[in-house]
DNA sequence: AATGCCGGGGG
DNA sequence: CCCCCGGCATT
């Protein structure tokens, strides 16, 4: 029941622990070998380290060009900015080690980048019994195989299980085809990471992760006037998602509007199974100000200025007329105006609250099966 | 499986 | 209009 806080460090931690070991169970078979593998992993892992930190460095750099096209003015280095540096290196290098080495199963596998990154990105989890969907870096097909971590040295020293039942793996042959190129670090290079808010009905997309912050901090948690300042107190949710560069643009403009509504975000108690998977979000739950709380279903109306919000399907235009959006703020207008429905309403309608049996107390609108008038979100 | 609701009917 | 419902999306 307890609230998996999942901070980067814990996930970096856990991954690095666990990971190494079940390789290294792969690659220290025979005794004989042992000696031989070790020093193999070992020269890999300072290989992959360094190649690591290497598209890092390319990454903020193609970052900090995007971001100053897009979003945010260019960054200053506030502490906090810093600390947010380190968090998104930490994502990428997770996310760097995890895509190459999982085999990717018979789908085809290029075919997940050019489907929707809707597609590529968020699968529902059959598995987990409530439908709360998993994340899964779009550039490798959902795979149950555990995904390699960044390799740190030491973790392998930590790490020697010699009594391990080698399952199966009686073939020095085998480790090889495993782990030969299993790490074969051809990065993408034409690989963007890009940041998408995951408040609801939200599904705003930009190039740096203190951009959502910010994004997040002023449109979902109101705190207009502290621009950078962070006591700690906010929870961001966004998560991070990659696509061809060559397609950025288009992917902030044709943004699928539908958020993965959790339910509700800064929200806890109800939901413990945040899936730690997900590879970032701060999660820092102290008590939130009501208005954070109640914030993603109404403000985000008031808040819709940027063109990424193609979403056709607004709420009620909660009160005030909605004679926005005509604004465009980047390069291409909100191409299709897909007519999809509105992304159903938040709060209990009718049905719900009256039940079948008392079906006329419901209002009329529901009564016809249309939308709710009564309980309006 | 249950809900929300759009589109499209009949009266 | 008022009322109902098929069917689809979403949960």
């Amino acid at each position: 029941m307890t609230f998996p806080a999942f901070q980067q460090e814990d996930v970096k931690s856990d991954i690095s622990q666990k990971l190494p070991d079940q390789q290294f169970l792969l690659f220290a078979t025979k005794e004989e070998d042992l000696k031989t593998a070790e020093t193999k992993k070992l020269n890999r892992a300072h290989e992959y380290e360094k190649e690591n930190t290497r598209s890092v460095c390319l990454l903020e750099q193609k970052r900090k060009v995007v971001s100053s096209n897009i979003d945010v003015p260019p960054a200053r280095k506030s502490s906090e900015e810093l600390d947010m540096d380190k968090v998104t290196a930490a994502m990428v290098l997770t996310s760097l080690s995890t895509s190459p080495l999982v085999r990717s199963p018979p789908v085809r596998p290029n075919e997940s980048l050019n489907g929707s990154w809707k597609e590529g990105g968020f699968v529902p989890s059959s598995t987990s019994s409530s439908g709360y969907w998993s994340w899964n870096a779009p550039s490798d097909q959902s795979n149950p195989s555990t995904p390699s971590p960044p390799l740190s040295a030491d973790s392998f020293k930590t790490f020697r299980t010699p009594s391990q039942p080698d399952d199966g793996i009686d073939e020095g042959e085998t480790s090889n085809l495993l782990f030969d190129e299993p790490i074969p670090r051809k990065r993408k290079n034409s690989m963007k990471v890009m940041f998408k808010c995951l408040w609801k009905n939200c599904g705003k997309v930009l190039s740096t992760a203190a951009g959502i912050q910010k994004h997040i901090r002023t449109i979902h948690l109101g705190r207009i006037g502290e621009s950078d300042y962070s006591d700690g107190e906010e929870d961001f949710y966004y998560t991070e998602i990659r696509l061809n560069t060559d397609s950025v643009a288009d992917g902030l403009s044709s943004l699928s509007p539908v958020s993965p509504s959790l339910a509700s975000p800064p929200s806890f108690p109800t939901q413990d199974a945040i899936r730690p998977e997900t590879s970032c979000a701060k999660t820092e739950t102290k008590l939130m100000t009501p208005l954070s709380r109640s914030a993603p279903t109404n403000l985000y109306l008031v808040h819709t200025d940027h063109a990424y919000q193609v979403s056709p399907t607004h709420n009620r235009p909660a009160g005030s007329g909605e004679q926005k959006q005509s604004h465009t703020v980047l390069s291409s207008p909100p191409r299709v105006a897909f007519g999809l429905r509105k992304p159903r309403g938040e709060g209990k309608k009718c049905r719900k609250v009256y039940g079948m049996e008392n079906r006329d107390m419901w209002c009329t609108a529901c009564r016809w099966k249309k939308a709710c008038q009564r309980f309006i979100d």
